[in-house]
DNA sequence: ATTGTGAATTGGATCGATCCAAATAAATGT
DNA sequence: ACATTTATTTGGATCGATCCAATTCACAAT
């Protein structure tokens, strides 16, 4: 650029509908016809609006065209915590879907703040949002998301849900998994097995008791509530939690873990308590993230498969859009047990 | 419901302002300037359109109004690995300062895929996105992402960057994180410093070696080719970089790694071969993810701060699209070193 | 040349909200 | 009471693409 030259910066409207019609030689229903892929336009008018589209370096409007069609291909995607691998496996795998289905993924991360997550709810309904997927935040009203089944948009909870709210769910058998993980060490001869992390007062963590509770249950096994330890579900809180059960009368010898995000801070704590995790304490996580395979032991763990949820979810919102009038479905994946090291028999002591 | 009672599900069309100045006897102007929160309107009539608004449960058309106003309050934001916590914190602080300054977020997610980034940047176009936040993906066309210049709309790149596209920029100082580390193991002695990690082909590699570079050089040491060890970017990439460099006559007896995670696997090839990290080798990561601090021992890193990165991009976008004269400009955030325990003084044999 | 048929094209109205210039209502001054 | 300001309100055009009913074109059959 020459010196002290001022760039003109043409406003340069924007290329419409209009001006290809105009530089083509045909009628706007025409180019809009085309632009849409219509068998209807014979070749030879295709191929003179096309070089317009070229030439004039058109860009198509979508808003428009959806505002005209009464249309929409946009999806709201409510997410509590990105930052948690688990849950940005979820977006990754929804994203994906939604995109190679041709759909535009809107995004919000709420923080756990059912304040946010209302707010960013009603913008992306009046940005016209087609369905919703939602990962509740914790304290959410059940009332208030109950009353999304008037929106006009099919609504999916993924991995968390509020029972009752009636709106259809994608996620894991966190009972099945945890009562496969507690069977696991029955198996291996542990008596006293505890469970670690999680709050009570959400459903992943009910779930996941109900299922401990059965796997006891079946093997006749009487439950001790001292063994069952809430506590925050980061790794601090599978330090406290481990600090807590080993301070117990009659220690346990294996225990659950709400997470591997948990599992990690457990595994840490009893290091530190002199144990050796695999022979002298067994230890299960829930999830199989990334890093799960390189702590030492390797973190035996039930998988939990967050991309193929996203994967799911997209597909089963997307059923509800094609056809509002399905009834909505709860899709629970049944998760596996990845056998790592941090599990063995009970040792002889105990 | 009463059973075999059809649903009648009336298509209940869309309430329109037409329809609230039907309700409340005033003209379609005046309630959209009640919507708009104008000042002009008398407050008795605001009230009556806002009973009116309650009563028939309106619904705000943000696409119909961005289509009349000329403007768009949507963000695109395009990043190549969302699963990476570090690209997860950026995209958290992001969409969380878009969305305080009322903006929404489209979000993709690519992979890698130079293709897939181009169709997901021309969609949210097409969507009529207001701006853009890339991480471009490895192997992107500079000059087709040069191009978006006459896009009519900013765009900044964030965490890497094409050189010469002219786009503008936000991301941490590689270089000067990479000499802050290395001036760390040279101030505890040592001689023999290695880089690991990392693919040379990609900016931060480059920047970081640069950095690493120009520590030793300021030291008066001669740079030892077969210490610059690149790798997979992955934990894997750690482990391997670890054996290769140990093989080697001289051994180094420090690294500086490309990120925390090849950190991760080059401290697990470490603790393999039977050194202690601290003592008999020193380490520094790259980034200080959530992870870094619960390593053993705790990782000494360069802390990059993603969050606050996403916060100064959607901060800098917002004032390009504000003014879109204002010419590109490249923020680099300053890095500062976290000291924990992975590095120590050079070894007596050394 | 005329008619018929299907193929291709078209003008005007429309989606929902906003802009703008102009009209009307209310308040003020003389 | 009347003119003048100021405060509110309003109808019609508009953003860009699509729908729809109607028209025009191409071509074969009569």
């Amino acid at each position: 650029m020459s010196p002290g030259a001022q760039e003109p910066r043409q406003a340069s409207r924007r290329i419409t509908v209009a001006d290809l019609a105009r530089a083509a030689g045909v009628s706007r229903s025409t180019v809009s016809l085309v632009l849409r892929n219509s068998p209807l336009v014979k070749r030879e008018t295709r191929q003179r609006v096309e070089e317009a589209i070229e030439r004039l370096g058109y860009v198509y409007n979508r808003s428009a065209a959806n505002l005209r069609r009464q249309t929409s291909d946009m999806v709201a995607m409510v997410i509590h915590d990105l930052t948690n691998p688990f849950f940005a496996e979820l977006a990754v795998g929804l994203e994906e879907a939604l995109e190679a289905t041709g759909y535009v993924t809107l995004m919000a991360n709420t923080g756990e703040d059912p304040e946010r997550q209302r707010r960013v709810m009603e913008t992306m309904r009046e940005h016209g949002a087609a369905g919703f997927i939602l990962c509740p935040a914790l304290g959410s009203e059940t009332r208030q998301i109950a009353a999304m089944t008037d929106w006009n948009a099919p609504v999916i909870q993924v991995m968390r849900w509020l029972p009752g709210a009636g709106l259809g769910s994608v996620a894991p058998d966190y009972a099945l998994g945890a009562r496969m993980a507690v069977e696991r060490l029955l198996a291996l001869g542990h008596r006293r097995i505890a469970f670690l992390g999680g709050r009570m007062e959400t459903i992943v963590t009910t779930e996941q008791v109900r299922g401990y509770r059965a796997a006891l249950d079946a093997a006749g096994i009487a439950e001790d509530p001292a063994l069952i330890v809430p506590a925050q579900v980061n790794r601090g809180g599978g330090v406290e939690a481990v600090r807590r059960v080993l301070a117990l009368d009659r220690a346990p010898t294996a225990a659950l873990c709400f997470s591997d995000v948990v599992a990690f801070g457990a595994l840490d704590a009893l290091v530190a308590a002199g144990l050796r995790v695999g022979r002298d304490f067994s230890m299960i996580g829930f999830d199989d993230i990334a890093g799960a395979r390189y702590t030492l032991p390797p973190l035996t763990t039930v998988a939990a498969y967050p991309r193929e949820l996203g994967r799911r979810s997209a597909a089963a919102l997307l059923r509800r859009i094609a056809d509002p009038r399905e009834a909505p479905e709860d899709e629970i994946l049944a998760p596996s047990l990845v056998v790592r090291g941090t599990c063995g028999p009970v040792p002889a002591g105990a």
